[in-house]
DNA sequence: CGTATCCGATACACCCATGTATCGAAAGCC
DNA sequence: GGCTTTCGATACATGGGTGTATCGGATACG
């Protein structure tokens, strides 16, 4: 049917995906805001024509490269929490969840950045929203497991009210550490979190006043 | 001492205050990192010439902008915080709590370009650090005063982690709430976050599986 | 009310990024 | 290996934002 399909493929993807990675390293250092195509391209080590021939705007690079390595943070969680025994045992899936989500501080910005383009491009941020509701099916279906296990706090609501809560900790840890840099805190407090709201008294002993 | 202070400053201030309102508006429209020097005049009924008179860059004008409004939202949380009674009743200073910090989604969105724009400069990261700062003192100021009435869960740690963890489920919800634009839901969740983080099981019987 | 100072508008020159059109070269197909 | 198609580099035209210098009018002060 199709015999419009293109000849040459090779060249092409390699150049493109060059382009994709060098984008990611200047938004990340330099924010989406402040850059511009020919950075993006000298970083790549091509011109603006190699651009123009792959993408129309700096917007729709950022949309694609936004979405590939999204997709590739959801494998990453889902795998982290599926390669667990088939009972759930929270404190180690909270630690093996907090070490993926807080791996890459360069990631961090770029995905803050393009949560910032999100609020103002109502089909940007609906990517957005997709790639969280697709981190809160993982998170909800690993917690669903553990159903008869352990018990929820109930101001949660459901095994899927737990899993926003747990993308709320998340984001909310997040800001801390764009602005400290400090990843070790930020992995130490979304544990602090998570088991806080997870365990319903994180299993320890309650904290009284001594006087 | 000082002879060389200005002789004219009700007008000067007065453009000021002005180019400060409307570059609040166009910020919250289309994003910072979108925005032009012209448009801000434009938007004020001024021309480049008192910009340049006011200000030497548009960075200065946003920081200049965020520490005026920082400022504003810090004492409006003070005053919720302090305008009840000597002892905290925890649901209903974070129903206050909860109005006042999620009232102006533009706020939102300004201060969330703001973010961004500190992760790549220390100095302004520094200010937003401060103001970050100065609301968790006014929190843990109220919840020490609740010592002896309510417990706190023990994962938190003292009164400034249980602070901490407050700070940290607002910026969750702001996330979240800056991508679906529903202030209401956010409200609702922020509520749920505190009540769980700060009671310890939000007084409500646990969730258990019914099966 | 006169005057000195300040403020903001206008005009100018400059730079930088953008987008397009064209062309040589690389890559795939036979 | 020759031929066709595609890709990316170069060159050009354009627009728009920036920063500065200058000037007229507004403002405070005596």
């Amino acid at each position: 049917m199709d015999d419009t399909v293109k000849r040459v493929t090779r060249r092409r993807g390699r150049t493109r995906a060059r382009l994709l990675d060098a984008a990611f390293e200047v938004f990340a250092a330099k924010g989406f805001g402040r850059v511009s195509i020919e950075e993006v391209c000298e970083a790549a080590g091509y011109s603006r024509g190699a651009f123009y021939s792959n993408f129309a705007t700096l917007d729709e690079l950022f949309f694609a490269l936004y979405g590939e390595r999204a997709d590739l943070i959801a494998a990453q969680v889902a795998d982290a929490l599926a390669h667990d025994g088939p009972d759930l045992d929270v404190p180690a899936s909270v630690d093996r969840v907090t070490e993926v989500l807080l791996l890459d501080v360069d990631w961090l910005l770029v995905k803050t950045d393009f949560l910032v383009h999100a609020t103002r491009d109502p089909a940007v941020a609906r990517a957005l929203l997709d790639h969280r509701a697709r981190l809160r099916e993982a998170i909800a279906d690993r917690l669903s497991r553990a159903r008869g296990h352990t018990e929820l706090p109930a101001v949660l609501g459901d095994v899927d009210g737990a899993a926003h809560a747990v993308v709320a900790a998340y984001d909310g840890v997040t800001t801390q550490l764009l602005l400290d840099r400090d990843v070790e805190a930020a992995r130490a407090w979304l544990k602090r979190l998570l088991t806080a709201l997870l365990t319903d008294g994180g299993g320890a002993p309650r904290h009284t006043t001594t006087h």
